[in-house]
DNA sequence: CGAGGGAGTGTAAGCGCTTGCAGTATGCTG
DNA sequence: CAGCATACTGCAAGCGCTTACACTCCCTCG
């Protein structure tokens, strides 16, 4: 491994000045830059991570704190995020968190303490006091997303008007029994999200009058799987079946649209359906959803940690909520209600 | 932050000694262990990564290299090395592979440069034959999953073998017009496992003295839209159609299913439908696949890695072909042709 | 024209660990 | 019991960078 002495020697100034000259640290004068850029180059010189990290205290590293890697909505953002870092340089560390306590644990009091990292971002995850504690004890930047936490500087969209917009698309195509498909109640411990949305929906419903029967709200998991068998309740139940469902994720909804395809009934002509997050599935099944944009997400989470990492001024965590941005994309699951 | 030197005047040991009790490399009694222990925990210490990196050369972090990170079979190859890595106390950074030539160039030329990693991952990856150089000239173990690659050493399962299985599976149940969704040849240049697949399906034809139809052929790009408009064209031509649809991957697969069902033909009884891969979706559309178990392939990979770390011995690329296990699942889209 | 200030550079002191070497203590072998 | 191997420990020299500080120019301003 070529080290920086070569490379000073090479250009012919104190290796100081390569350091300046490759880091766009202090003042080196053009020639001397050209000098050091033109050798490093020929000889093929990448600083050393470790030693660059220990001599500054800088990383050019940020942690990233995922929940699951295998459901599109987190590798979606993660992809943002990892785009978005790379183009400045910087590397990523992965923390995929279980549910076993043992390795969450071993993750806050270990893996993250070993100043590997500038910064950290978490995706949309369900943080126990402790954890979070841990988390800000590290004194660097962390940058959440979603799943807003009064602890830390969070990203959110704001999930009572996503909700709302898709549950008003349903009422201003004349739709009166609409059915929810979220996440039960008791999910919300430490986990907003679902319950939010549940809230613009019957938020929505109350401004325009009509009242939430219980009948038509079924919890699911956020998988296709979930939205099926929840579908499949709504549909199923004698008495009069709603005549559109709103489900709190793009998943759940491609799951209600196949349960409603095995009962026999037609979408959008019998059914309505809606979902939310911009799933890339949605296209194919022309499912109309709220966009939430998860690429960008990733993406404005990355220029995020950045900005904090660039400014040093005191880390007051901010919440500026609803942020994020979110559109209705309209497709072929929705129609007007039949007159 | 807490350093070394705080916990060795807590333990009443030189610093040597903290390194060595807490590192397990070299003698330390047990007295001087556990006093070292007890120090380190009570004052929270954890060892630097850069300090330790730069003066052993060793980092604990293992790079891997993923070409897409939102498709459902990388994510769950990469969460299985995440797990295991973890397990073992390493870190992992994340290389995202997008298709733009300068960030890949950027990838190979400076960011696995750094010496922030031990060993490299690389998942199914297509890579250039400089790629492919670069890497080697790492002179860092590196395990490659899949895409059989002669510089690197390769995990991957007998992609022929995979495919003749499910083939034989659809000739076993009577099968005689199987149509095939795979990748097109010119496809191959630098990855050969859709071509493999073919291979393997044609060789279970041959040897049961079915003539291999070209119009049985149709590509695609192993998504489940992609599976869902080749199979509208296998099933749409006229003349006779395939009993059962062979494809490539379990996403092509369920897109066939769905075809299948818009086209009005019932799974199985009309249409038998096999897959490739083990996709969590799998057990909900009951297709009948050969599981790969990418989690399982993950695992194997880091174990992989930190063997190739710890045996210090030539690092001869080796290509154990077919070593990867796969399986059988017969679910419910697979049926006897009805006499 | 002198003071003040910024640009450009080099020297050298670390950053926080690991580990070769040397020294001592202890146990084993013949 | 000498001789030697092995266990344990500490000292101190780095690992390959960054950057405070010192110094020299040179330009600007009053």
């Amino acid at each position: 491994m070529v080290s920086i002495d070569e490379v000073a020697r090479a250009a012919g100034v104190s290796t100081a000045t390569v350091s300046r000259a490759l880091s766009g640290r202090g003042h080196v004068s053009a020639g001397a830059k050209a000098k050091v850029e033109e050798a490093a180059k020929s000889l093929g010189y990448v600083v050393s991570a470790s030693a660059s990290s220990l001599a500054s205290g800088r990383t050019r590293n940020i942690g990233v704190l995922v929940p699951f890697l295998d459901r599109w909505f987190f590798s979606t953002v993660l992809s943002g995020i990892a785009s978005a870092l790379m183009r400045r340089g910087y590397d990523i560390t992965l923390y995929s968190l279980t549910a076993d306590r043992g390795e969450r644990h071993d993750i806050f009091d270990t893996f993250l303490r070993r100043q590997r990292v500038d910064g950290v971002i978490a995706i949309s995850l369900e943080l126990g006091q402790e954890e979070t504690e841990r988390l800000v004890e590290l004194d660097l930047p962390v940058i959440a997303i979603g799943g807003p936490n009064p602890l830390l500087t969070t990203l959110t969209v704001d999930d009572v008007a996503v909700a709302r917009l898709a549950t008003e698309h349903l009422l201003a195509l004349g739709h009166r029994r609409i059915a929810h498909i979220g996440a039960s109640p008791e999910f919300d411990i430490d986990f907003h999200i679902p319950t939010q949305r549940r809230q613009g929906f019957e938020l929505a419903l109350a401004d325009a009058g009509i009242e939430v029967s219980p009948s038509l709200f079924e919890p699911a998991d956020f998988t296709i799987e979930g939205g099926f068998r929840a579908a499949k309740q709504l549909l199923g139940k004698p008495g009069s079946r709603p005549t559109a469902i709103f489900a709190a994720s793009d998943e759940m909804a491609i799951g209600a649209l196949l349960a409603a395809r095995e009962l026999g009934y037609r979408v959008p002509e019998d059914l309505s359906v809606i979902g939310i997050d911009g799933h890339e599935l949605g296209e194919f099944f022309r499912l109309t959803t709220v966009d939430q944009f998860p690429l960008g997400q990733g993406e404005r989470a990355a220029d995020a940690i950045l900005e904090a990492l660039e400014s040093t001024d005191a880390e007051t965590p901010v919440h500026r909520p609803g942020e994020l941005p979110f559109e209705l994309i309209v497709r072929g699951s929705t129609a007007r209600l039949p007159q």
